[in-house]
DNA sequence: GCCCAGGGATGCG
DNA sequence: CGCATCCATGGG
């Protein structure tokens, strides 16, 4: 889509192919505060504030580059939402959720992130996370970075419970305990089969966090989380009653392929905004 | 008190 | 394998 960059700041004039609030409030990040038309986004140790005018979105960060592949500035939106609303299923969705975009967020967040998440509703994982980098990140003045790999290294499970994670305590410190700088360095060369292989092989990481920190963390875009609202909505839109998880992300992921990533992101954000069940 | 939240681990057949 | 059960915690 087309941006200009102006000293520190990103200008986006087309308002159909980025709402900030619909790309932060869809499920895919945790770390974001909306406040009318400003909002702030975090990833890693970086920050970016955006603000929507009537006819422009402003960017605003001390890492132009760095923001512009993380809101996947490239890519042109149009093509994908008409190639979706041809499907019955997604045409009110992709309508309602025009202004999504999917993040390039950094891997070793997002897995993070989404062990938490299992279980656990947004409004907790939000709280668990941040106190997480109050604790353990480094303080960047007017926030906290997202700790490292070797930050979290010395967090206690008692740590972790003390931050809210209760029973996920003892995942996170597992997985953290045997992860290295070499498997987040060298995760990107693997296959999307070895990756996923790698990411079920870890402690609270099971198919649907995998198939998260894929979408959300390594730019796997045919990966389709199946939630418990995935499963809601799968149900109400063929009229079953399955909770076969692992059937309803193979019939989805066939159903839109390479496209699997955005549709799950319109589907998830329209039927839970509007509390369809 | 009950149900639910962006599920996963474990054990059992 | 498929399936059932359990798992901390807080909000509605």
């Amino acid at each position: 889509m087309k941006y200009k960059v102006e000293k520190n700041k990103i200008i986006i004039e087309d308002l159909m192919q980025f709402n900030i609030v619909q790309i932060l409030e869809c499920g895919q990040i945790f770390r974001f505060q909306i406040d009318g038309d400003c909002a702030v986004v975090f990833s890693v140790d970086k920050c970016a504030k955006i603000k929507t005018c009537q006819d422009r979105v402003e960017i605003e960060t001390e890492d132009i580059e760095y923001f512009i592949n993380f809101f996947d500035l490239q890519t042109d939106y149009n093509q994908i939402k008409t190639t979706l609303k041809k499907d019955v299923f997604l045409s009110n969705a992709v309508d309602y959720g025009y202004g999504i975009r999917i993040l390039k967020n950094n891997f070793f967040e997002m897995l993070v992130s989404f062990i938490i998440s299992a279980n656990n509703n947004i409004y907790r994982i939000k709280k668990s996370i941040q106190y997480l980098c109050e604790k353990f990140g480094s303080n960047k003045g007017e926030y906290f970075a997202f700790p490292t790999l070797q930050e979290l290294k010395k967090a206690t499970v008692q740590d972790y419970k003390n931050v809210g994670l209760g029973y996920r305590a003892e995942q996170l410190y597992s997985t953290i305990k045997n992860l290295t700088n070499n498997d987040i360095d060298n995760i990107v060369n693997l296959s999307t089969e070895e990756q996923f292989k790698f990411l079920v092989s870890l402690k609270g990481v099971g198919e649907k966090v995998a198939n998260c920190v894929m979408l959300f963390g390594l730019g796997v875009m045919n990966s389709f989380p199946v939630d418990t609202w995935i499963n809601k909505v799968y149900n109400k839109l063929t009229n079953s009653i399955s909770t076969d998880r692992k059937k309803i992300t193979k019939e989805l992921t066939a159903r839109y392929g390479d496209l699997s990533g955005y549709a799950q992101q319109y589907f998830f954000y329209y039927f839970r905004e509007n509390k369809i069940s």
